[in-house]
DNA sequence: TTTGACATTGAAAGCGCTTTCATGAATCGC
DNA sequence: GCGATTCATGAAAGCGCTTTCAATGTCAAA
C-alpha cells in the first residue's frame, strides 16, 4: 500500500508537488500533473483518509445518530431515504455514518470526535432539543421534517398540509362528508401538519371535524388493520379513509374487505405515499389514489442542501420544501349516499 | 474544543501520561489516572478521531458497500438488519459506514483509504466475486449469508434449507401434496437453500416436486399477490403456500381472499418470518404459522462476529449457522382434501 | 545587464494523537 | 547501604497528509 513519500520518492518529486497535483492545484505543471496522476494510478495509490483528515480537518462524511429504541430503524420508508443519501453523497465521495447512541449528547460526543462534517435528523420532534444543541455547536445539520423552534434551521419537508388539504377536498368534492384519517404518530410533526390540512378543508367546507375519526399511531400495517375496524365499528361511519401511509393503507383495505366493504365503491381511499420500492401503490388490487412525495427525493435533496450547507450556504437558502403531487386513481370515487 | 496537549497543560502532565491515563494504561499511577479523568470530563475533552486513527492505524469503523442500483436498499429487511448491527456496535463505540459506489472495486478503494477496518457483505451471490477479493486483501468481512466459493470466509446464516425442509413436511403431515413455493430471487443464496430444503421433504415423501409450483422473484407485496393468481390459476392448484417473506405473504393473503379462498381452510400458508417491526405476522387477521429468524439477530450477531475477527480469531470460529424456529399458528391446518 | 514578475518546486511545520525509549525516584533483597 | 528492580513519568518520534513559506529558474520589461 503506497504513500505519499512512495510515490514522491518513486516520482523523484517532494511530497508537496505530489500532493498538489492529486489534488489538482493550478500551480503545478500540466505535464507534471499528468506525470504524477499517471504514477498514483499505476501504483494504485489512495490518500489515507485519516490523514487527510487530520490536515485538513475535514471529515468527508455526515452522520446519523440512531437512538437505541429508536423507531426510524422500525421504519421501512428509512431504506428507501437512505438509497436517496447514499446515492447523492457517493457522487461527491462522501460517506454516511451510522451511529447507534442514547441521548442527545451522543451528537455532541460525535462531532467532537471529528468524524463527522454535520448531521441528518430524521423524525424531528415537535420541540427538538437536537436543534438548539447542534446550532450553539454551530455544527451544519439538515432536518427531514420541521419542528417548532423559534431557530433558524437548515430543512427538507414535504408541503404535508396543502397535500392533505388537497385530498381532503377531492373527496369533499365527490360528496363524502365523513371521512377518516389514519394519521402517523401524534407527536410527529408530519403528522400534525396533515391533522391541519385536513381539519382546514372541513372547516372551509362548513364541516365540523369530528375527533373519532381521527386516529394516530405508528404506521404499521397492523395499525391500519386495527384503526379502519375502530373507525367502522361506528354508528356512522365513514365512507372515506385518509393514510398517512401505503403500509396503513394496506391494512385498511385488509380490513374493508374483511368486512365486506369494497373499495371504492362503500369506501374511497387516498393515502399518502412515499413510493416506497417494495410497496407500489399503482399495483393494488384497486390502484391507490394517493398524495405523491418519494422518500427517496428527500434523501438526495438532502445530501445536496447538507454539502451545500457546508460549504458555507446561507441557512435560508437551505430551507426547502416541496409541493405534493395528487394523484388519481380507482380507489375513489362518489360517495355512496352521493350517489343516485 | 481542548485537545490533549491543552488537557496535558492544564495538568502539569506531558502529553504522554495524559494519553495513557485515558486509554488505561496499568502503569499510570492511580490517583494521577483520577485526576485526569476527571479533568477530561470537566473540559469535555473527546480526543480526535482522525488523529487517533493515523496513529493507531485503526478506523473504529465497519463499512457496508451499497451498489447504486441496489435492491438491499430497497428492502425492508435491511432496515432491522442495520438497527440489530448499530445496537451491537454502539456498546463498542464503533460506527457503520455506509457508502454508496459502483462495482467491485470500491472496497479496494475504501480498504485502502484507511476508513473502515473491514466490512459487511450483504446478500451475497452465488459466487460472489467480492469474497476472494477481500479474502486476498486480508480485509477482515462477515457475509451475512453464504456462498458458493472454494474460500474459508466468516459468515452468519439462518437454517435456511431445514427450515423450509422442516415447513415443508409440516404441511405433508397435513395431508398437503400440491405446496406453492413463492420463493426469493433465484440468484440469492438463501432462495437457493430454501428451494433445496422444500425439494428434499417432497423427495423424501416420495413426490415429484412440481416446478410450476414454484416461483422466483423479489420479496414484494405486489409478488405474492401476483404469484399467488398465477398458482392458482393452474389446472391443480396448490392447497398450501410457503412463502419467503412477510411481504410476500401479505400480499399472498391478499390474492386468496380477493379471490374468495380462506385461509387455512382452503389454503394453508407458512411464511419465513425476520421479524420486522413494522409487520409483525402474530397479528396477521389469521395469525400466521412461520419459520422465525430475527433478521436483527444477524444484525447484533454479526456485529459480535466482526470484532472477534478483526481481533484476529480464526475464521472457522467465526461461520455460524443458527437453527430456525418452526412455529405454528392458525394459517395452517389440514389439506381440504384430507378431511372427511 | 538589471530587475521584477511569474511559474514551479521543495523544505518543513503542523494536524492531534500513540508509543517507544529513556530517565528518575522509590523499593527491594541481601 | 548498594546494586537491581519496579513504578511513574517525560521527551520525542512518527502516523500520512496539507499548506505556508522560501527558493529556485525563466522570461519579458526597463
Amino acid at each position: 500500500m503506497a504513500n505519499l513519500k512512495d510515490l514522491a520518492d518513486h516520482l523523484g518529486l517532494s511530497q508537496a508537488t505530489v500532493s498538489r497535483a492529486l489534488n489538482d492545484y493550478s500551480t503545478v505543471n500540466a505535464t507534471t500533473k499528468q506525470r504524477v496522476l499517471q504514477a498514483a494510478n499505476h501504483l494504485n495509490y489512495r490518500p489515507n483518509t485519516s490523514a487527510r483528515r487530520l490536515a485538513t480537518g475535514r471529515a468527508g462524511a455526515y452522520g446519523i445518530v440512531l437512538p437505541k429504541a429508536d423507531n426510524l430503524l422500525m421504519d421501512p420508508h428509512f431504506v428507501d431515504f437512505l438509497s436517496g443519501l447514499t446515492t447523492a453523497f457517493a457522487a461527491h465521495d462522501l460517506d454516511i455514518v451510522l451511529t447507534g447512541a442514547e441521548g442527545i449528547q451522543a451528537y455532541q460526543r460525535f462531532a467532537n470526535t471529528g468524524k463527522v462534517d454535520g448531521f441528518i435528523l430524521s423524525s424531528p420532534k415537535s420541540d427538538d432539543p437536537r436543534i438548539r444543541l447542534l446550532s450553539e455547536m454551530e455544527v451544519p445539520f439538515v432536518v427531514h421534517g420541521r419542528c417548532d423552534v423559534d431557530l433558524d434551521y437548515a430543512f427538507y419537508d414535504i408541503r404535508n398540509r396543502s397535500a392533505f388539504r388537497d385530498a381532503t377536498n377531492l373527496l369533499l368534492n365527490l360528496g363524502h362528508t365523513r371521512i377518516g384519517l389514519l394519521n402517523g404518530p401524534s407527536d410527529a410533526i408530519f403528522a400534525r401538519d396533515r391533522l391541519k390540512g385536513y381539519t382546514e378543508a372541513l372547516v372551509t367546507n362548513d364541516l365540523i371535524p369530528d375527533p373519532t375519526l381521527v386516529m394516530h399511531d405508528m404506521m404499521t400495517e397492523e395499525y391500519g388493520y386495527r384503526a379502519t375496524g375502530t373507525l367502522f365499528a361506528q354508528p356512522s361511519p365513514p365512507t372515506a379513509l385518509l393514510c398517512a401511509s401505503t403500509l396503513v393503507a394496506l391494512g385498511a383495505t385488509r380490513r374493508l374487505r374483511r368486512d365486506g366493504l369494497t373499495v371504492p365503491e362503500d369506501v374511497s381511499i387516498i393515502s399518502h405515499d412515499d413510493c416506497l420500492s417494495s410497496l407500489k401503490t399503482e399495483n393494488f388490487s384497486v390502484p391507490l389514489s394517493v398524495t405523491r412525495a418519494p422518500i427517496r427525493d428527500a434523501g438526495t435533496e438532502i445530501a445536496k442542501l447538507i454539502i451545500d450547507l457546508s460549504r458555507g450556504a446561507a441557512i435560508a437558502d437551505i430551507q426547502k420544501t416541496v409541493p405534493v403531487d395528487l394523484i388519481v386513481r380507482a380507489s375513489t370515487c362518489t360517495a355512496p349516499q352521493a350517489r343516485s
